[in-house]
DNA sequence: GTCATCCATACTGCATACAGTATGGAGCTG
DNA sequence: CAGCTCCATACTGTATGCAGTATGGATGAC
């Protein structure tokens, strides 16, 4: 069916998440795989803000049964992807201007502060990982790949910065707020790309020069950036 | 039965967190009741960390079904205070010095920042909001009441100001953070509250006064203080 | 024509049932 | 006696079943 096409599809792109080349790769939860999924699908407009997301409609169309769906619906919940009402279900979201301010915002807050912490703790081969997901994704930036890569590059750089900052806490946060920060930015990534990896490229020697206060602001302004490409659209 | 006894006690207790006045109370779902319930066995010591929480015996202990113990077991998961190991189930988080580091760093990241933007936003209605919780909660600390409503009345007094400070995505984060830190305090509040409350009548007359600057760097110092107490205590 | 009421429908929320798997210890082997 | 294997046990993960309820439209009253 397509139905189970669709889910094992996605599963793929869930499984990058985890790549630690295990011996064994263990089979992610299927709540897992249908968060993935929804999410995937919320994010590249397949499901619109305000659509409802019946929990039999999604199982069958997911080919599971209701009960992982509906623990996904309840993860994707807290992560500010769908709206659960009481006795009614769970709806897509709907962002609002102001909202995405809020998310913006908050996000500059950790990641500037991740940023100042990253300069301050970097060592040689934290400076080398940068080296090459910036490589990667400068490239990928110029040669106009698909949305789906350029957000997955940018959020691997940013968060490459967060982990060196050794905040764990602001790393879980900032997974989910960046993912909702993709979403909003998803219809627009494609143009904003080039400029933002000139901007990391920036931040990257700053972290590189362990100067974490032009770090921690290059960060701050980076994530403004983003966010004012926003406004702009009219979002 | 004790066991519905139990949960229908901890129930109360979450009904103040969404005290309204409704006419019609609407009850929450046994899902919030069992995290609720949980959660306060937790921060409380009735669960030890690393004790292993089978979803069977749980669901017996509240004379509910596992169905809802299970998506509680989730979003306690989410908040940090259970650890879910696939195919074994949910164990009570062990947080070390380190986490409670990074989670005060964020959380003070967080509501200084929160505190910035009361004192821009505040008007006369939040300033006497604020009184009110701050008589309150001063007067509860200097008569050393229960650890339980020191904690609540410290919380309402934080919520309030970023509450006023107006960034939701804000708000929703700290509601987890000054959870998971009243956790790591619920041992010690009693002695830590005098002086806290003395803090923030300094926080209150900052945000009171418009002083943004000021305001955000008093709630630094203050939730360091709370952090620096922890230390002490070797935890 | 407008409004209230009632009811059929669809879906959630909770309970139960079933299958698969991680684990610890008994028993066996070297 | 040490170490490995195998198995009984217990618990998770998933599926299904059932009762309660929110909703929207049809029907009737004014």
């Amino acid at each position: 069916m397509a139905a189970s096409d669709s889910l094992a599809s996605r599963a793929g792109t869930a499984g990058q998440l985890s790549r630690g080349d295990v011996p064994v790769m263990r089979r992610a939860s299927l709540r897992e795989q249908v968060r993935a999924a929804v999410e995937e699908l919320i994010v590249f407009g397949k499901l619109a803000p305000g659509e409802h997301l019946a929990e039999e409609s999604l199982a069958e169309l997911l080919g599971v049964s209701r009960q992982p769906v509906r623990e996904a619906l309840q993860s994707l919940s807290v992560a500010g992807f769908v709206d659960l009402r009481a006795g009614r279900g769970a709806f897509v979201h709907e962002p609002t201007a102001r909202e995405a301010r809020e998310v913006f915002h908050v996000r500059a807050l950790l990641e500037s502060d991740s940023c100042r912490l990253a300069a301050q703790n970097v060592d040689d081969d934290g400076v080398r990982r940068l080296e090459a997901i910036y490589a990667e994704g400068h490239e990928a930036s110029q040669n106009h790949d698909d949305p789906r890569r350029l957000i997955e590059l940018n959020r691997t750089f940013h968060r490459a910065i967060t982990e060196i900052g050794g905040n764990r806490v602001s790393l879980a946060l900032l997974a989910d707020l960046e993912r909702r920060a993709g979403w909003y930015l998803a219809t627009i990534i494609t143009n904003r790309a080039p400029s933002s990896w000139a901007e990391h490229r920036a931040i990257l020697d700053a972290v590189a020069a362990h100067d974490a206060d032009l770090a921690g602001e290059l960060m701050l302004n980076h994530i403004d950036h983003s966010r004012d490409l926003l406004e702009f659209t009219g979002q």
